[in-house]
DNA sequence: GTCTATACTTTGATAGAC
DNA sequence: GTCTATCAAAGTATAGAC
């Protein structure tokens, strides 16, 4: 309708299909998430949700692989924007808890990264690649300030601890899910207290 | 229900159907693994390389889930079987480098245990769940004597510890299929040497 | 631009014949 | 024990109505 969106796609022609049609789709498409958790992820039955036809929906996107990684960039943006701005450690533990707390978001986001591994994947292979990609730049920039500031210690690669934090997360959430005794904030508590530098002194608990 | 009498699949003697032709089956589903990658593990495919009807591997198996898991549980005990016991990040370490050389079997990992999150799933869950129990139990143990005897920092849980390497070992292997330039062996040995103990005695202050 | 109708192909699964 | 036959559901693709 009228609300357009900032970020601009440029002229219409760049974006082949509404875009405003596009974001009532996924907005959609969120709430079934959230009801019938990560189950009714046919084409068939999101679109039965919004009322059309299954082939409605490829008309705004490709394929279903498609439409479900843009379901879920768009759950992580509104999650984003919907939150304070965190750095380090205590930016994944946020996303971590909020993430088990939406039903069905932990099945989505494993199974198309499963599937961003095959070799047929094109648009999640791409997409999650950049994920990661962007994830640990930020991460890596975040530690080494820290590291500067002698806030971490300084005798590991900041972009290993990078790495194993964005694995940990994954894979923590996984481990949670089917063994919820697993504790996900502790756990990435205690990765944090592995990193604090030695002998530093207390800080406020 | 009670039909959790042991559906196991690393054991044998579990179901009523011919085990010395499941085995068959299971090898032959692992070399089919090993050459077409993560791609054909549809019924079909699997039945075609096996010279039968997909029909007939559903007499060994309930379903392809289960044919799945139990293709894994094999190649897992396998490689078990192949490699000097280790014990801590070592053994893990060593099995994860193994996994992400084998064509596909990072990809169909991290499909069944997406796929054990689902609310259906039977088999799978129970099997994941269980192996993540034990691993983190085994690792839990060596991390522990560990830190008795001194040779791994005694300031966080070792069950902590035990949960976090599974994690990023897990997370590890997709970053790594995704963008090689991440180390595998490399980061794991940054997570060692978080976990080294406090060098005493060096410092003379 | 939006959507329905339709059909093609592959899939997992079941039933019954040999 | 293994097959053929068959089913329902799925992703995908095209044609065409408004």
């Amino acid at each position: 309708m009228e609300d357009s969106v900032g970020p601009l796609l440029g002229r219409e022609g760049l974006q082949p299909k509404g875009v405003a049609r596009r974001r009532e789709i996924l907005d959609r498409a969120i709430e079934v998430f959230r009801e019938r958790g990560a189950d009714g992820t046919s084409l068939r039955r999101i679109a039965a949700a919004l009322g059309v036809s299954h082939a409605a929906l490829l008309h705004y996107f490709d394929s279903r692989e498609q439409l479900l990684v843009a379901v879920y960039a768009h759950a992580e943006s509104q999650r984003g924007a919907a939150t304070p701005p965190r750095a380090g450690v205590s930016s994944i533990t946020e996303a971590a808890v909020a993430n088990v707390e939406v039903p069905g978001i932990v099945q989505l986001y494993s199974t198309l990264v499963a599937a961003s591994l095959e070799a047929d994947s094109e648009v999640g292979r791409q997409y999650f690649s950049d994920r990661f990609a962007r994830l640990r730049a930020q991460l890596t920039a975040d530690f080494e300030r820290d590291q500067r500031d002698g806030r971490m210690r300084a005798d590991v690669p900041a972009e290993h601890i990078a790495v194993l934090l964005i694995a940990a997360s994954d894979g923590l959430q996984i481990q949670w899910l089917l063994e919820p005794s697993v504790g996900l904030e502790s756990t990435l508590r205690t990765f944090a207290a592995l990193l604090e530098p030695p002998r530093a002194g207390v800080t406020g608990s």
